[in-house]
DNA sequence: CATTGTGAACGGGTTCACAGCA
DNA sequence: TGCTGTGAACCCGTTCACAATG
């Protein structure tokens, strides 16, 4: 096992073989190997050996690994193995659709609290919740503890809402508006952009 | 300009630029430099100068981009200054608002046809669209000529679906069901998965 | 004088290939 | 024999630094 820190690129890859495991486990599957993996998510068997390694030795020689085991270390290495809960601002189609999703929970998620800024839909109910007002982000989330964001407002508001949640001690933002965030160091950002994504497919399409 | 294939890292950014210069653009903005882009974006400066020079030389020394002039190249070079019809698959929560988003017009992209299996849903009408029966796909895709489709339909569904589509004449796939689809070589596939990008995060969040 | 375009240097991720072990 | 773990080789993307130029 490594003790240098892990590339990043590296951490990127894990959440897919966690995924993929939690799949295999469900249908019974009980042990696996780099090869299967490989086949199943067409990264290459050496890439999946060397991704592992560089958190200890999980696999057995002739054998492979033990699925169980391997998504118990997978979940510690991503902290997921605990529940973190998640403030969700901005509910227009796309955060209603959110905030109805199931799919957070088991995989160390759960949004406990939305937020708006229209007066129309400030007290209303989502599923479970009920929407607060974004003027009061600040209060709830700090009281809260809430680290992590998910930001699903217009492109408009986006950055200035980013700086709030950073200023009531949220330091992980998975931001769906089509804007880049420009936010201090420490804070880690992630993008959803289904128009980037098209366009980097189109570039490969013929017309 | 380079005539040698150009790697797909490259490829991905672009769209990012043009995203920022339009933006710019609407601003009112008429010239920008490499410096300027890389503030905007968290792109190095020298990467942005190399990733341009990969397709032409789009700037002037001393002066930088003109802005009108780039956002035309680059839209060019990713072709979505056509515009390309998409089939929407899987109308849940999500996939209402996607059909319901503004935001693919003038961007290279229109919504052309939504297909769902639950026959409480066919016939239905989503904004401009009569969700049509995905037992259908096939000839009207194919009639459609669409190459394009938005994948979200649930995680069991999504190979076969995605199978269908590929033999409907479907050549790019944006994928928002939490599995890694297997599919012909040829075949584009992009990925939105929020778990996945969430956890990538915890990673580096202290528990 | 500001800024581009680019060859060269650098750094680091991926693949290879094989020793080691169940 | 089958499959892991890993050093070394390889490859490729990024950064550097500067000549070129409007």
């Amino acid at each position: 096992m490594k003790l240098e820190p892990i590339p990043d690129i590296v951490v990127s890859r894990l959440p897919r073989y966690l995924q993929s495991l939690q799949r295999m486990h469900q249908a019974g599957q009980l042990t696996t190997s780099s090869q299967d993996l490989s086949s199943k998510i067409g990264i290459s068997a050496a890439q999946i050996r060397k991704d592992f390694s560089q958190f200890g030795e999980f696999g057995k020689q002739g054998t492979g690994y033990s699925i169980p085991f391997l998504i118990e270390q997978l979940e510690a290495i991503l902290k997921v193995n605990l529940v973190w809960e998640i403030a969700l601002v901005g509910i227009g189609d796309l955060g209603h659709a959110i905030a109805r999703y199931q799919g957070f929970t088991n995989q160390g998620f759960k949004i406990s609290a939305v937020f708006d800024n229209d007066p129309a839909r400030i007290g209303t109910k989502i599923g479970d919740f009920v929407v607060q007002d974004s003027a009061q982000m600040i209060p709830i989330i700090q009281r809260m503890g809430i680290k992590v964001a998910m930001l699903t407002v217009p492109a408009s508001a986006a950055q200035g809402v980013a700086e709030t949640l950073v200023n009531a001690g949220v330091t992980a933002i998975l931001n769906y508006a089509p804007v880049v965030l420009n936010l201090p160091p420490g804070i880690r950002v992630e993008y959803i952009d289904p128009i980037i994504q098209l366009q980097h497919m189109t570039f490969y399409l013929q017309s």
